[in-house]
Order: structure tokens, then C-alpha cells, then sequence
DNA sequence: CACGATGCTTGAA
DNA sequence: TTCAAGCATCGTG
């Protein structure tokens, strides 16, 4: 990774201590406190205590899952991952908020059409919960599919979603 | 490096 | 509902 200085906060929100990491290019990772990842990072990166840059981003995610504010756009950065995982990941930054999409109509998207469960695997591998939207994707069956927080946070989600 | 196992899928049986 | 195909990763040896 480049020689760059990265900062994070964890936040008190209704589902839990979220951890943000952040760099002057962006959001980074977004991610339950206890996600396991967010101890390699801190180890890897050693962050500095405190956003700097993209600070509206706490009150923003407060809020938003207090279905008082829909989420607002902040540039995003992906520190890690492949190329594939990549690919995938901003796929989802495409669904429109409030609009669904399919495991396969993102396989479709990114010319891989055969790699659907790939996509899956991907997807659950989302650095940056909510803000990259992979609670958009359900499968096409219409059933919600799988979520790597649990199902019922992407319910909540979801839900949230559509009423803000 | 080479396999085998695994995962937020799907479509067919 | 169960199963196998299909694909990128990851862990093992």
C-alpha cells in the first residue's frame, strides 16, 4: 500500500460499535467493531485515532440508521482486494439507493456472467458495509440471500432504506 | 505450485 | 428440497 496516513473512529450506533477508517482519498473500511479485519488493520496500518477528512460521515451513519437521513456519497477508497473483488465492489456502488439488484445481474454487469457465486463470495467480503451498498443485492429468486453480518442486520437495512 | 475446501448462487432434478 | 455445476479465494502440504 502506498505510504499514506489513515485515521479511525469506532461509533456508538443501534447496531453496534462501527469502526470507519479513513485517508485523505476516501473511506476505506467500514465494518463492525469486532469484524475480525479491523484488527489486521489496525496492526498493518496503525491508524491514528480521529477522522479528519470525511468527519460528516459519523453523523451521517447515525443518523441514517435512525432513519432520519438517507446516506450521503462520500468518495470511497479500496485499500484491499483483487482485481475481481474490486470490480465487484463498485459494481454495487452503481444500485441506485432504495433499489435492489441480483447476485446475477452483477456477475452479468462486470462480464463475468458464470461467476455468480463468485460475486457472492465478493460481496461478502465488502470492505465498506452500507456505504458500499452490497444490501442492495438479493437473490434472484427474490429471497434476501445472505448477508456476512447476519440476516437480520440486512433486513434492518433494507428496511431502513426504503422508509428514509 | 497444486489441490481441496469454501461461499451472501442458480437452475435442474 | 436436494444436488451439481461453475468461479474466485484461501488454507495446506
Amino acid at each position: 500500500m502506498p505510504n499514506q496516513s489513515f485515521y479511525f473512529e469506532k461509533i456508538k450506533t443501534n447496531i453496534g460499535i462501527i469502526y470507519i477508517l479513513e485517508c485523505q482519498k476516501g473511506i476505506c473500511f467500514i465494518a463492525p467493531a469486532n469484524d475480525p479485519r479491523v484488527k489486521k488493520i489496525q496492526l498493518e496500518l496503525s491508524p491514528q485515532e480521529g477522522l479528519i477528512y470525511y468527519t460528516k460521515i459519523k453523523k451521517n451513519l447515525i443518523q441514517f440508521l435512525k432513519k432520519k437521513e438517507k446516506l450521503i456519497k462520500f468518495p470511497i477508497y479500496f485499500i484491499l482486494g483483487s482485481v475481481f473483488q474490486i470490480s465487484v465492489w463498485k459494481q454495487l456502488l452503481k444500485i441506485p439507493y432504495g433499489s435492489i439488484s441480483t447476485y446475477s445481474l452483477v456477475a452479468e454487469k462486470i462480464q463475468n456472467l458464470k461467476a455468480v457465486r463468485a460475486v457472492g463470495t465478493a460481496i461478502g467480503k465488502n470492505p465498506i458495509m452500507i456505504y458500499v451498498p452490497c444490501h442492495r443485492v438479493i437473490a434472484k429468486s427474490g429471497s434476501l440471500g445472505g448477508y456476512a453480518y447476519g440476516m437480520l442486520m440486512k433486513h434492518k437495512i433494507l428496511d431502513i432504506e426504503k422508509s428514509v
